[in-house]
DNA sequence: GGCGTATATGTCGGATCGCTAGGCATTGAG
DNA sequence: CTCAATGCCTAGCGATCCGACATATACGCC
């Protein structure tokens, strides 16, 4: 994070991941650097921060994973969304659209 | 809230809490209803949140305070923005702006 | 062959923060 | 008098993000 308040991702991590990996098939180093690319670098997800989030989401049946060989033939942990996955991703791009909206309504509130 | 992932919440509070605030001085026990008034109920600050929040804005100076009677002739204290909250307040504007639309960008991506 | 960098996965401890659950006091309505 | 609403507060728990560290392989370069 350039300089934004770090606390703002609080959560968001689940739904950034989640719907990275609908994309298609995808292991957890390239998830980082996909989400790095496409915020134009606004959010840098820490190793420290992205591994133990994608065990999370797999214990919770969101996401499948499977090792395989990237393109550089190197093993990696390919993740991939389950069906309770896709659920999951549409209930909290919900759920982040209501709670952007909540904030939108306060912090356009004048007098 | 009423089923959204309360982790989005996170580092959000502050902003809330000084974006009321800054509406005018205002005790803690409305800063949480006229937070979940204007968010139509959205957000529900709970006072174990609240008032920890609070006593954090207030210790790094963003935060003013000061014991007064209310309407109904009771003692409260009635916090107001300091000029660094003001600051800080404008500052965590942006970052929200940042951060919003950085999730935007990921949520909008297709294939 | 040796070295450094990028790739790739993982753990661990500290710190922050929201929530539940509790406590305490006052005011006003029934 | 009793109860709900107002108004303030703290303690402990659980979740989670981060920095630091550990490990291993592939590749380019000298």
């Amino acid at each position: 994070m350039p300089e934004a308040k770090p606390e703002f991702l609080k959560g968001a991590v689940d739904l950034l991941i989640l719907k990275v990996v609908s994309l298609g098939p995808i292991h957890g180093y390239a998830i980082s650097q996909r989400i790095q690319q496409i915020s134009k670098d606004y959010f840098q997800v820490q190793q420290g921060t992205l591994y133990p989030a994608l065990h999370r989401l797999e214990n919770r049946g969101w996401l499948g994973a499977e090792w395989k060989d990237t393109d550089t033939g190197r093993e990696a942990k390919f993740y991939s969304l389950t069906k309770k996955g896709r659920k999951q991703l549409e209930a909290e791009m919900a759920s982040w659209e209501g709670m952007s909206n909540a904030v939108a309504l306060i912090l356009r509130t004048a007098e």
